[in-house]
DNA sequence: GGAGGGAGATACGACGTCCTACGTCCGGGC
DNA sequence: GCCCGGACGTAGGACGTCGTATCTCCCTCC
């Protein structure tokens, strides 16, 4: 009698990869093993061999360059971009909720973490921000709302959190950002049409920031979302 | 002379099965066009497909059932744990590092969070809370560390945001949660030691979401934060 | 002697075919 | 009427082959 419930090839092939890294103590670049040494360390055929790394290349746990072998991934929150704009482009009629559930969150923590990041900002960081916010001043002002205006924001609020030293959170921001924006463009959203507003509220935030103002800067960063909650409900409803 | 960089066979059969799903407005558990299907309409053959519908399978946008179709995917977290995990794993030697920054967007998340939901917490709500915190203690009191405690934990933190009515807020926050488990069993940590001193900071929130008293709680819930942090630090000091 | 280009090695990309495993459903036997 | 078993559809897995991209190294040309 057969064993019942056995486990598919694949799954058990990519924990069987990752186990490798994990042993060998590889770190994101290092060379793994080719598909013709798997297939024979494990012994399974390429295909299966093909289809974990795959599924591992989808994770960015592992990166596949043609030609050339397969490297171990940066494990980057590609995969949490992907699935969440998917997730929200799948709603179909409701993805103006799908985005408010996305940006309170993304409020709730820059919220939250700006008044952790107000009391150890240096003066060059504050000069680094107030230097980004010019530049969107500049990048605004002249009416051409090119790629650079959006660059700028996810640049500003990346900056801000710099100091924290948690590397998880600006890619997580970052995650949110981007998706925000996949789904605008795929919906085909207009650009801002009052970026000079947008500056303004940047401007305020690194104002109360430099005043070592606490609640201000927080008080400044919920009217930046009540901003960005506002556009985005307008976007949809003259859309849909 | 030929195109140069073409595109991959694999990653656009992946996005044009995501546009079909997005085009016939399929959601979750809706049947796909089987393999065979799939390899006429796009021409490409059976690998190709079966290698695509992977990797979107471990981005949980498509589900495989061995021997009965293809389906449309919850496309929940799952990728996230994944890539958390595996990221916390591999920083090899300073994995304390990894967890105290997840730990540390879990804090702020919820300490952000705590003070949306104390004022529109039910009664109804309050009471639930307050069952899983007594469910908890005699799980504690009994000795018995098994998976009931855990899992209380977690049914606490997600019966807590309920009301947010936002679907995106339980799911990450349990995929970090998962991400911790999953870390600390790998690393062969032991139960918590203290099992009444974590219930009674549970019923601390509890008390002072009951007395509507905001500040209290979001105290309560940074003060349960110390806590599990301080015993992070102590068993990835005491393993390592 | 150094820079450029081509040949070969290496490794992933894709395909076709075959067989197996799983799940459903229907029909025959009890 | 119920139960069991086999047919059928679908995904899982294997093997062999050819195509294509990248790197390396050596040879040629300047």
């Amino acid at each position: 009698m057969r064993r019942m419930s056995e486990e598919p090839r694949t799954s058990r092939i990519q924990r069987q990869v990752v186990q490798l890294i994990l042993d060998r103590r590889l770190t994101a670049g290092a060379p793994l093993p080719t598909e013709a040494e798997l297939m024979e360390t494990l012994g399974v055929s390429r295909n299966s061999v093909r289809e974990a790394l795959k599924a591992l290349q989808a994770l960015d746990i592992v990166e596949i360059r043609h030609g050339f072998g397969t490297y171990v991934g940066k494990a980057s929150l590609t995969p949490l971009v992907d699935g969440l704009t998917f997730r929200t482009l799948a709603r179909h009629d409701d993805d103006t909720g799908a985005l408010a559930e996305i940006l309170q969150v993304r409020e709730v923590l820059e919220e939250g973490l700006i008044r952790r990041v107000a009391a150890t900002l240096t003066e060059a960081e504050l000069d680094n921000l107030e230097g980004v916010v010019t530049r969107m001043e500049s990048a605004g002002g002249t009416g051409r709302m090119g790629s650079t205006f959006p660059d700028l924001d996810r640049e500003f609020h990346e900056a801000l959190y710099a100091s924290l030293g948690n590397a998880l959170v600006p890619q997580l921001l970052g995650a949110f950002w981007t998706v925000f924006r996949r789904v605008s463009g795929a919906r085909g959203w207009t650009d801002d049409p009052t970026p000079e507003i947008t500056v303004r509220r940047h401007r305020d935030i690194v104002t109360a920031l430099r005043a070592r103002d606490v609640e201000g800067a927080q008080r400044a960063m919920a009217v930046h979302f009540r901003g960005i909650e506002a556009r985005a409900a307008e976007e949809s409803r003259g859309v849909g």
